[in-house]
DNA sequence: CCCTGATTCGC
DNA sequence: GCGAATCAGG
């Protein structure tokens, strides 16, 4: 599969939306998690929460790890050894400001004085304790006394997608398909719980073992056939 | 083991 | 540019 513009415009929707690597390579169909990821940085959107980035060296202090004997076979990765290039000058711990936090400009003109004061000190109104906390996302929340509202802080909230409806909620969906469930399918197409198996596959196969047993069966000899269980698709709806 | 994203590097 | 192989943390 090549990278379409509209596959690129999936792949880029989904990224910044949150969906892991594994199911937009699911969705896209055709591409690996790798291919996935492998674009995205590609297209310069990389930077995301990963599991395995939250590291920063701070001392060039190699604890295990010593020069072993290197094997003259170096197929692939030769580069263990980083060089820590970086210059950055002791980048100092100063945890950065919430977006929130550092957009509430001194919006609030100069000529409203604080109401609920005793002590009306227009001089040193910076010094007040200024009692602020955060709502879920990061929002600003704002007391009594505050009226302007500083600046709507972008929503910070990830849009994830929802599923279709609560009764497959905790059901294998289409979107759930991979490699390593079972995709026989449960109920019908179009009926509201319509989900599939979602076990663990007989690996190599699409199905669970179970299902395995009735997607295959061997041929018996003509007269001996029993009748066939119901097919997943196209047999007499049951009501 | 499963998952995740990051990175490398042969193609 | 692409993506498998590999790494490394959760």
């Amino acid at each position: 599969m090549s990278w379409t513009e509209e596959r690129i415009a999936t792949l880029t929707k989904m990224w910044e939306s949150g969906s892991t690597a594994s199911q937009i390579a699911d969705t896209l169909g055709g591409v690996s998690r790798n291919a996935v990821i492998g674009k995205a940085h590609r297209l310069g959107l990389k930077a995301r929460p990963s599991p395995v980035k939250a590291k920063e060296e701070k001392k060039a202090a190699p604890k295990k790890k010593a020069p072993a004997p290197a094997p003259a076979v170096a197929a692939r990765k030769p580069a263990p050894p980083k060089p820590a290039p970086a210059p950055a000058p002791a980048k100092d711990p100063a945890p950065e400001r919430p977006a929130a936090e550092a957009a509430p400009a001194p919006a609030a003109s100069p000529s409203v004085t604080p109401v609920n004061q005793s002590q009306p000190l227009p001089d040193k109104r910076e010094d007040l304790p200024k009692i602020v906390s955060y709502g879920p996302g990061g929002f600003l929340r704002q007391g009594p006394g505050d009226q302007q509202a500083p600046i709507p802080p972008a929503p910070p909230r990830r849009l994830v997608p929802a599923k279709p409806s609560p009764e497959i909620a905790g059901k294998t969906s289409l979107l759930d398909l991979n490699d390593r469930v079972c995709r026989w399918p449960m109920g019908h197409p179009g009926e509201p719980d319509f989900h599939f198996c979602g076990e663990r596959v007989n690996p190599g196969f699409p199905y669970c073992v179970e299902h395995c047993g009735r997607a295959y069966q061997a041929q018996l000899p003509r007269g001996a056939r029993r009748p066939p269980p119901p097919l997943p698709f196209g047999g007499p709806r049951v009501r």
